[in-house]
DNA sequence: TTTTAGATATGACGAATATCATTTCAAGCA
DNA sequence: TGCTTGAAATGATATTCGTCATATCTAAAA
């Protein structure tokens, strides 16, 4: 019955973006790479992967390539969205503001998954930030053509549909555990969460991603200084292990048993 | 930046089906009252609106009506979605079960609003029960006509991605709030929310729905004693007074200010 | 290297909130 | 009418967790 972050997105939406032939270069928007769709590493992954090729070529054609160093900002809070993002490489958080300054991780998106189509199809601001977490490589599709191909293609549009229709359920899941999680528990299955989005490494033990204590409290939700303790308390009972700021996973039996995930 | 419950379900997508003049009787599923599209009380606030008058005759057609009595399960978490469920009159609380046994109310729906299509949409199994908090109409919309209507109709397709997208928006406000605000603050953002959903009543002050102090709890994410204190402290402040097993909004500008709504 | 600043860590404490126990109330029913 | 039952209310207590203070560590800059 639950699974608060773990498996929070397992969504298999990467974006590999076409078979299209097309070898324009695209418009470059302050640092900027040149990927072309058809030799894009996130290919056959994604949900544009539906589109006939000459849908592809518009796509193509109108997208813009951009990278990110590791904090820079993607789109803020409050701003209007001008079309959606698309990551080829990286990793994202996506953030919301809280009343008290403090943020709240509502989402954390890696290579394939695309970004900011929620405050455009809602034609809201952003109702969150996206920050990299990595250097992190972008296709950005401007609002206009996003809308064109998502018009002329039920296909697109249905997968859409699924894909809000599975974040929403693991919205509710977060909601849930939340309201009425112990902050341990939640924070063994942020730490699943972890691994199931980002991986391990060759050693099949270190999580892939390096996020600051903070990180993870607003992951959690709770102080950075409860989060810091607990982490510490799963390393004395040799749960966790820390290799610089990566986090090793050394007992995941343990790990599932605290989080308690099914009733 | 912050409105948790407040205005949490303010989607004007209310069911009105259509401007189809077909009489046919629908297909009665165990209670049911007889309520033709074109008749329809809800109607011109639906997101069928937008259908074509032949689209309309499809689902007045297929549609059964349905009656739930007060307390009545609508569908249960676990279970496959067959259909979506249009509330013709009445008041539905969705809520998802926690590990310890403990709900939490997810969304509140009333008359207009439409239930199930996140499910269905995912292909997945109800993640929430639908119990009805009143004697409710439902006109119920199976699984292929949804389907049918949706894909030929992509001003349709286009409503539901708005709803959800909006539904997604106030999900992460919701968790943004659990994670930071305390309960009395939640709480009174919780009547105002009722308030907003509910509407009044003729006297302009009384919360139009009956909850449990369960309910009630559910929906802040707390412990019901918890909640009975705070709701009888805003009445010792004189914000709020019990009539019966409803609530009025004796102060509201002392509520929102509790709230904290905005930083 | 030394210095500095920010992140991480740890301790002490208090406030918020859950839990358990008991009482009171209200509505339906005999 | 009193009886019964579940909800609501209240009290006492325990526990979790956040806050504030301070110390330590780390990595980059001077």
């Amino acid at each position: 019955m639950s699974a608060f972050f773990y498996s929070f997105l397992d969504i298999n939406i990467i974006f590999c973006k076409l078979q299209s032939n097309s070898n324009k270069l695209s418009q470059p928007i302050k640092h900027t790479f040149n990927e072309d769709c058809a030799t894009c590493k996130s290919k056959s992954k994604s949900i544009f992967c539906m589109l006939h090729a000459s849908k592809m070529i518009a796509v193509d054609d109108a997208k813009s390539c951009m990278i990110f160093k590791k904090g820079q900002i993607v789109f803020q809070e409050g701003g209007n969205p001008i079309g959606i993002y698309c990551i080829n490489s990286g990793k994202i958080k996506i953030s919301h503001a809280g009343t008290e300054g403090k943020d709240q991780i509502v989402r954390l998106a890696k290579e394939g998954d695309i970004l900011g189509y929620r405050a455009l199809l809602s034609n809201e601001r952003y109702n969150s930030s996206a920050i990299a977490l990595d250097d992190t490589d972008v296709c950005f599709i401007p609002k206009e053509t996003f809308f064109t191909v998502l018009k002329e293609n039920p296909t697109l549009s249905m997968e859409i549909l699924k894909m809000l229709s599975i974040e929403l359920r693991k919205a509710e899941q977060m909601i849930t555990d939340l309201a009425q999680k112990p902050v341990r528990e939640r924070m063994a299955e942020a730490l699943l969460f972890l691994k199931e989005t980002y991986g391990f490494e060759a050693d099949n033990q270190t999580i892939n991603v390096v996020l600051s204590r903070e990180d993870i409290a607003n992951l959690v939700g709770t102080a950075t200084e409860t989060a810091i303790r607990l982490l510490s308390e799963f390393k004395h009972d040799a749960i966790v292990a820390f290799e610089g700021k990566k986090i090793k996973l050394i007992n995941m039996d343990k790990l599932i048993h605290i989080a308690n995930l099914y009733n």
